[in-house]
DNA sequence: GTAGTTCGATTGTCCGGACATACGCATTGA
DNA sequence: TCAATGCGTATGTCCGGACAATCGAACTAC
């Protein structure tokens, strides 16, 4: 059956954009078929009544989601493996939500302090001089899961106790009208101290997973220095990369 | 000063590849300082006498990579932080040699064994069908430094051991034509066994950082199942990531 | 039978233009 | 003084067309 595509040329909404979302789903839905052609550009472009640059733009978006493949002189093909999350930029907490693993959050620590050396370097602002902390014990089923401590620079969001246990530091942030932009982060292993592992529920010296992260906004700015360590019994890395080409 | 960029219309290379490459050099260098706006699209494709789409796709790869934020009626603003990896699908190899380490390698097992159910499902081939299996140790600075464990479906690469050790496997695959694609990795951590432990110079119940990578070429074939192992001590995954948008 | 050639198909690159949309700022009004 | 309005500017979207580069397959010649 031959897929039945429409642009409303009304909505406010791109049409490259609606077109890119319908081929997505037909994907996701398989009614586009792993391996298949997707049809040439130019014809699509004129059954949809759309110009082939704008066919270029929704096909181009998915290649660049890792979707299609295109080849030039064969045609438009459909990834044949299953091609999930590209590695986003997400919280932990809403990685656990996705996972349905209603998460839990204790705050146990949201205060100012005098920055240390470390997180003034991360967070580009003097020593000594103020920085949000933050330290909270995300659980799932009851268990602890990771133990989490972030600082903030000063006056970039009011951090309510409450709302860190509701929701997850990204969203509070999106919501406080910051783009994130982009992060590095450095992912380790080592033992657990006596303090974490009380924290954590685990023994000393037991191999905790490590994550040390510096968010920025797309301004540049570091928002965000964060310093967490996970039971490995309990939570891994899981992404997907794309080779850029 | 003003940048002084220019296009060679008798080279082979795309003029939007030359004039994103020019601009990536110029905020490389640090002609094109932070913050500072990149003057607007239509008189800079009057500059260099080109059209504006072919300057806008010169534009739109740099903001893909991160280096550049566009803001709708304001203009196009280099990004004020350090940008530099951005996380692409790379081998312990190139990373290594990037970082000027000169890496080591001993192949250890280079040779054919039938598939265990988990390398089975991983490539897609049938449970005891016959796969290759490398096991190879990677040193730095005469210092064991991980464990890799690699299993290749049949036919795809004729694995030479004296090439295994004088590069990466993933360079090899590029050599032999394979088009790499996407990888599902997950990254985590435990205690190393007793043999984990002797093979890498810790000691047993060590913590080590542990990645399972699957990688796929453009056809969506598993063309790599990678087990490996790495001293906390010696190495951890560092990485940029960019929030898609 | 095999190697080389030609050719159709399809994407890659590039152009010049048009209108829409959103942001920042200055002006205007209450 | 402060909020609402209007305007300039820059990017966002979209069009229709042109030619080049590459791939695969059919064809041809040896």
């Amino acid at each position: 059956m031959q897929l039945d595509l429409s642009v409303d040329r009304s909505s406010p909404v791109p049409l490259y954009f609606q077109l890119s979302q319908q081929l997505e789903a037909a994907i996701e839905r398989g009614t586009l078929t792993p391996g298949s052609l997707l049809g040439n550009e130019i014809e699509l472009a004129a059954r949809l009544g759309l110009s082939r640059p704008t066919v270029r733009q929704a096909i181009q978006s998915l290649v660049d989601k890792g979707l299609l493949v295109r080849r030039r002189g064969v045609g438009t093909q459909v990834v044949h493996s299953q091609v999930k999350r590209p590695l986003e930029l997400s919280s932990l907490y809403d990685d656990l939500e996705a996972a349905g693993q209603r998460p839990a959050t204790r705050v146990l620590v949201n205060t100012v302090v005098p920055a240390s050396p470390e997180v003034a370097a991360a967070l580009g602002v003097a020593e000594g001089s103020d920085v949000h902390r933050v330290e909270r014990l995300r659980l799932a089923h009851g268990e602890p899961m990771a133990y989490l401590i972030n600082h903030l620079p000063p006056g970039l969001l009011d951090l309510d106790t409450a709302q860190l246990e509701a929701t997850g530091l990204y969203r509070l942030m999106r919501a406080a009208g910051i783009t994130l932009h982009s992060a590095r982060q450095s992912i380790g292993a080592r033992g657990a101290t006596a303090a974490e592992a009380e924290r954590l529920m685990e023994e000393q010296g037991a191999p905790l997973l490590t994550m040390q992260r510096t968010t920025f906004d797309d301004t540049g700015r570091a928002v965000e220095f964060g310093d967490h360590t996970y039971r490995p019994s309990r939570y891994s890395f899981e992404f997907q990369l794309l080779v850029r080409s």
